[in-house]
DNA sequence: TATGAATGAGTATTCATTCAT
DNA sequence: GATGAATGAATACTCATTCAT
């Protein structure tokens, strides 16, 4: 009985700690970690400032939760594409990019931290974020790894390819979230498998491709679609 | 006679400024544009506080001088690269990125400021940064355009693709920056040419792509091959 | 029948905030007033905050209480020896300067807050303790005016001597409490009341204060003798 | 010539540290350093927050600075008082007494700083203190070892009764800057050298004791007869 | 009656910018 | 022109107190 009662108290404290988190993450994704202030944040919660600190103990760590979150949503992103079948490499390569791809453009705000909005500020969130961009290129490393030794594909260095692989996706999605890039995020993922399985050497048909973008999208991020 | 006076004068002025960019440029790499205090770049630079506000008007002017700078090296480095021969395609491609990648290389403290340090500070610095990388992404896209329109490639979308280009290059290169990847700057342009041109659908021999890369090395940027 | 229920829900009422005021004290006179929040009060006395409020109005108050308490300690101290034999001045002399000092030395955390942890705070708490010291002070004026009259002792200036008697007697407990006096509490009972008959001109003997001292102690302070 | 100008920017920078910190000392002696804000302390000084700090680097140092000068003073009383012809023990002890005596009585405001205002706030300003009066407690017991060796007088315990003649001086000075005790410091200070003199069983004669403290007090301290 | 989550006023400190010398 | 002392706006964080449950 008292540890139900101890159990919702936690629910709800995590509930508020969540819509902080979400409240901060709107405010530094529009305004910057620097210029966000604590006010802006507890604003947009409708909080007390008083009431922020009882959930983070400073402006830091709010932004290294943020961080968290992020990190983990990418991780179940690769865990969600790594399930798809691994007897076609065209089906798993491009899932696997759908799905990390999506989770990006799905969580638009917390992208803008990660790529934009916080870099530049010091070595703390510097070292999180590469962790956070390090964790998706170990992730297509490991995938290229696969590939090449099954003679699947031709890559001269894995090393800068996979860091190469990682910064274009992350440079189209940014574009595209800023909007200097103004196409479908279908158009986009389309674009960035082929370009890599032709750089790859991987023979695909462009039906194959469209089909298995269009499976992931609509089995796990049908919002993408309007 | 006062005119040259006058000349005399202004070229001191102008030394001077550019030995304080050069200054609040290693200040900015090392610190980053939040964490650098004006103190820090006088005290780098040997001048007064006063002195420095005679020559830029605040703060932010002077890391928007400094993106200025980066942004002509910039496009020195375009320049350079279209004056090779426009037969030879893969000749033309190889120098263009050779060209692009070692006035990053070589330039680490400009380069470390526009693709790191001076991140998600504000929008106008967002926006020049925007600029800066757009008018590499153009290059990029009018040389696939070129290439295209002469059915000497096949591209699904060139502006997603020069996108992809450019952050693909400039994301090897901040790996590379920040010593996360270790390996020569040759390797890196060999394996970046390489990965698009058979991406492009360019046919091509590893020997040529190494000739041409060594040219324009050779030629203009020796002081990477140690 | 009620009024038994009544006065026994007071009677617990009055432990409890005994028991809040000795878990504040504690506290008090390890952290001192202004390190000490609140919390670190409820978190002694293993209530909440809630509780101490309904106890207590605010901080201040349990401050000013404590007072009170050692407040009435002096008197309590003060009235003690002052039921000792009225023919013997040295005697009476003797087991006053003992009390005194025993109660002090007995209560060392009251005396830390009294004379240390809670000095320069405010001008209220100030008040307070100027009262506490001034009523030790004029209970050995009374004592002083006593002798006087008799000619039984030499005083020069009886306001004054009161006051370095008193201040004398709280600077040695002091530098006792905080161990910057490494000694016995009978040596420094001995050697302030001789040294203090010694400048009443009056004639003592080193058995005799010795004696009228182990009296005291033995009947009342026996803890103090280890 | 150089040096000049340097020199005078040194002082006049002294110049200005000094009158913040008379201004600091003052604010501090009235409302207490808790109390006190930055903000009091430089509207009583008439400059800049700003400016505050490029003085002192926190507020802690500023009254760390003000106990370094009330500590300078003191040993600069002990000094003066030092040079008094040693042959005569009863204008020695006298001189040395009067000193000490009129030093904190000519500067109140540290006296209050010293010995009231500043208790109770933190371990560190708590050292400090203790470091000051024990400097005069030593000095005194020196005097006192002096006296003894010397078989000039009879001291039971020397710890323990420079400890009390330490505190019997501060008590009093303290109740006469506080105003509960309501008489000329002049006759303090007679009351305070006869009280010892015959606890420490030195024969002295009114006149004489009478004749040292006005010598003393007309030759450095003029301004406290008024 | 007891609880402890929520409140928000209050403050030390920083640093870009100015301007008298 | 050059200097650097002076300025003061801006902000993260604390903790005594309240009050809904």
């Amino acid at each position: 009985m008292d540890d139900n009662i101890l159990r919702k108290t936690e629910d709800k404290k995590d509930l508020k700690r969540k819509a902080i988190l979400k409240a901060a993450a709107d405010v530094f994704s529009k305004k910057g970690y620097i210029d966000a202030s604590i006010k802006d944040i507890t604003n947009e919660a409708s909080i007390s400032v008083g009431s922020f600190y009882s959930y983070f103990s400073n402006k830091e760590e709010i932004l290294i939760q943020i961080f968290d979150e992020i990190s983990n949503m990418s991780m179940e992103a690769a865990s969600k594409s790594s399930k798809i079948s691994k007897d076609n490499i065209i089906e798993q390569f491009t899932s696997a990019m759908t799905s990390a791809i999506c989770i990006y453009a799905k969580n638009k705000e917390f992208s803008k931290i990660l790529l934009v909005k916080s870099m530049g500020i010091n070595e703390l969130f510097e070292k999180k974020r590469s962790e956070i961009l390090g964790r998706i290129t170990f992730y297509l490393k490991m995938m290229l790894e696969h590939l090449s030794k099954q003679h699947l594909c031709v890559i001269d260095n894995i090393e800068i390819t996979s860091v190469l692989l990682t910064h274009s996706i992350f440079g189209v999605i940014t574009n595209w979230l800023n909007e200097s890039l103004k196409c479908s995020i279908e158009d986009i993922i389309f674009s960035l498998c082929t370009y890599h399985l032709k750089a790859l050497n991987i023979n695909y048909t462009d039906e194959n491709v469209n089909k298995y973008i269009k499976n992931v999208i609509n089995s796990n991020y049908k919002e993408l679609l309007k």
